[in-house]
DNA sequence: CCTTTATTTTTTTTT
DNA sequence: AAAATAAAGG
């Protein structure tokens, strides 16, 4: 064996995390400091060097992306087989061993996920049923409740109200829908992970099994990982596997969906006799744009404490640009893409990062009108568009009949005839009999219990689809799938939108069916001598399809500059970096700015933008936005100015401004204007509101019909209100 | 029952 | 501004 092939790329602090013995291992590495790299080659030491079988080890990470590269990079540098090892994210991991154990998991053997859409769907069709005030309880709220819960580990048995309104409510929601996902056979991502634990849990022989078999269990990305995924890796790893874990306090930016950074400092505790390795040397940015980072994440406190380091050059400035509005923006950026790019530079060295999806449109259009190829991850993604979702009903409808969610979705796409007034039947009926929509279809169809046009329709409907099941029994999943699109009429039926809108929708119903002829089951992580899996190569799609969103659209070699949010950015990097919409409000977003710990954990987004950039990174804010149809007028963001000055250079239009400008050059203080265009209101201003009394006026957006104030009411507190709507009466 | 039009709501980040 | 939902018209 040859351990030096292993170790010799890496650094002193890298060299003794990969090599070090067999026992816990945290390992604390910045941003860019090789920590996939130190993975990989531990995984190579752990099979090389202690002799263990791919088979023993598993990683785990969390983004499909990550997973992805992990895969790549160990088949590449290690050439080493992958089938059998277990590689994947924490919900991917879960999913197969669900799929392989369904009968101890006390599940269907062909249960479905189910995607956040789906979800919502459901809570809301519970809310319903239960009939609970939509007004008064979001559903949407009540999808984050029960989710944070699971996230927690928490079912609804666990769960005590203590006389708390809210918590009875919402436990009564997360009760009826486990109950409904229960009797639907459908598994939420959450729940994945929940009923793995449970699983393991319930049955030592399984769990024994299972801890036998991982000797070394490798966690990336750990700061991210919650409270269930930490209560998961405990169980899994027993008393006798080896655990390594990677993570970076600086870059936990999934507080909001229940990380706790505390897990790091929990890890050290719980698994005894860690060893800690620090990886502080970076080697991805220059000293310029580390500085900045450095600088801009001091400004945290609670923080485990780490400086980056590195012995690359200086390197360029950090550009400031203060666009007009947000289509400067992207012309600005898009010129700087252009000339780089006729210097030589690859498009798909150009990163984009937003804060949110919103933003990436008008960037879109930048490009488009240069005619720059660009590909944006996030956002839509592909199987999450409504043409798609509907195709992959019908898919689902041919794999379970019972499936409400689906039979909803398409029973009337394209129309036949069944609106309305025939589901609120059926459903009534099925909700009485406890049957699935399915089932209550065929049995009133069966004693013509509906009004003749409707039994015809669905009758009609029923057949059509088990007559499609019963011809297409033979066909491969790329066949299935274009005969159920073109079957169903989906074709024809957004061949009469027309227009460009119908036009992209079938272009993206033929890319499913290309989707479904380059899907390839064995992909997927396999068991080593676990009974194969039974489940057929249609409900391995769909559950792919619900995993992994698809977030590959378009023409994946093409060269093309790279566009997503700073969230979906994490663990990736190019040598060109744009943080785009740098404004109070946008980034750090509006939702997060009051509260100490969630705007700390903006900043650690921050962070991460940042270090994306290899070596040059601009930062760009526009004066005026128009968001959500009125215009904003925001501060340049609060995390400009924890960069230390003299790293930025400030960029107006075509001029390059040496002094350092942050604190002088404000941008036209049109928002100080004081009263509210096309309304007798001011900023301070005394009103009178019929329900909430008197107040003052703090603040507005936009103007006219479409403006919005907000108001502190006297006891009352703070609410924002459309000035159009609230009658609000001017006093004194 | 379907289609068109008006109204209302929504807008963070992701598996 | 766009999308989802409700109401009206055919």
């Amino acid at each position: 064996m040859d351990v030096t092939a292993i170790l010799d790329q890496l650094n002193e602090a890298q060299r003794e995390a990969v090599s070090s013995p067999l026992g816990h291992a945290l390992v604390l590495a910045g941003a860019g400091s090789g920590k996939t790299r130190v993975l990989t080659q531990r995984i190579a030491w752990l099979s090389e060097v202690e002799g263990l079988s791919p088979f023993s080890i598993m990683a785990v990470t969390f983004t499909n992306k990550a997973a992805a590269e992990m895969r790549h990079r160990i088949e590449a540098q290690l050439n080493m087989p992958l089938r059998g090892m277990w590689v994947g994210t924490f919900h991917g991991l879960a999913h197969r061993f669900l799929r392989a154990h369904w009968q101890d998991a006390n599940l269907d053997q062909n249960f479905q996920i189910l995607d956040a859409d789906d979800q919502l769907r459901m809570v809301r069709r519970v809310m319903v049923s239960l009939d609970i005030d939509e007004k008064k309880w979001p559903p949407r709220q009540s999808v984050w409740w029960i989710n944070a819960q699971k996230d927690d580990g928490l079912r609804a048995a666990h769960i005590h109200d203590q006389g708390d309104v809210f918590v009875q409510v919402q436990l009564r929601v997360y009760r009826a829908y486990e109950e409904a996902c229960e009797r639907g056979g459908l598994v939420d991502f959450a729940e994945l992970l929940l009923r793995m634990h449970e699983t393991l849990l319930n049955r030592p022989e399984l769990l024994a099994h299972y801890q036998r078999r991982f000797k070394a269990i490798l966690v990336d990305e750990f700061q991210d990982t919650n409270a269930l995924q930490y209560a998961w890796l405990r169980v899994l790893a027993g008393n006798s596997s080896h655990v390594m874990v990677v993570g970076d306090d600086d870059q936990s930016i999934y507080g909001w969906r229940g990380a706790k950074i505390e897990n790091i400092q929990r890890f050290e505790k719980d698994f005894k006799a860690t060893s800690i390795f620090r990886l502080e040397q970076n080697y991805r940015s220059t000293a310029t744009i580390l500085q900045a980072a450095n600088g801009l994440i001091e400004k945290n406190a609670d923080r485990l404490g780490k400086s980056l380091w590195t012995a690359d050059a200086e390197g360029e400035r950090i550009g400031l640009y203060a666009a007009y509005n947000e289509i400067d923006e992207s012309r600005f950026i898009v010129a700087r893409i252009q000339d780089s790019f006729n210097g030589g530079e690859a498009l798909s060295e150009h990163a984009i990062l937003y804060r949110s999806n919103a933003q990436s449109r008008v960037l879109e259009e930048g490009l488009l009108r240069a005619q720059i190829p660009y590909r944006i991850y996030g956002g839509q993604r592909f199987f999450e568009r409504a043409e798609i979702r509907t195709a992959l009903a019908y898919l689902r409808l041919l794999s379970s009949r019972d499936s409400d969610a689906a039979f909803e979705r398409v029973v009337n796409v394209p129309p036949r005839g069944i609106g309305d007034k025939s589901i609120g039947l059926l459903r009534d009926f099925a909700r009485e009999k406890q049957l699935s929509l399915w089932q209550a279809a065929t049995e009133l169809c069966a004693n013509d219990a509906l009004p003749g046009r409707a039994q015809r329709a669905v009758a009609a409907f029923l057949s059509t689809i088990d007559t499609l099941d019963e011809s297409t029994d033979q066909f491969d999943l790329p066949s299935l799938v274009e005969t159920v699109i073109d079957a169903m009429g989906l074709k024809s039926h957004y061949e009469k939108e027309g227009g460009e809108r119908g036009q992209a929708r079938l272009e993206n119903l033929s890319e499913l069916v290309s989707a479904a002829r380059s899907f390839d089951p064995d992909d997927q992580v396999m068991f080593e001598e676990d009974s194969e899996i039974e489940i057929s190569i249609l409900d391995a799609f769909l559950a792919h399809a619900a995993l992994e969103a698809g977030d590959a659209q378009g023409d994946r070699t093409q060269d093309a500059v790279q566009m997503m949010t700073m969230h979906s950015a994490k663990g990736l990097e190019f040598k060109t970096v744009f943080l785009a919409g740098m404004e109070d409000g946008l980034f750090p977003h509006q939702m997060s700015m009051d509260e100490p710990g969630r705007l700390e954990e903006e900043r650690r987004l921050c962070y991460v933008g940042i270090t994306r950039a290899r070596q040059k990174l601009y930062l760009t804010y526009a004066e005026s936005r128009r968001l959500n149809g009125s215009d904003h007028y925001n501060r340049p963001s609060r995390f400009i100015s924890d960069i230390p000055r003299e790293l930025v250079e400030e960029i107006r239009a075509h001029e390059v401004l040496v002094r350092p400008a942050l604190s002088t050059s404000r941008p036209p203080k049109v928002r100080f204007k004081t009263e509210v265009e096309g309304t007798q209101l001011k900023l301070g201003q005394k009103v009178n509101h019929a329900k909430f009394g008197e107040g003052v006026i703090l603040a507005y957006e936009g103007t006219g019909p479409q403006a919005r104030v907000q108001v502190a009411f006297d006891g009352q507190g703070i609410k924002w209100l459309m000035a159009a709507m609230a009658k609000l009466e001017p006093k004194e």
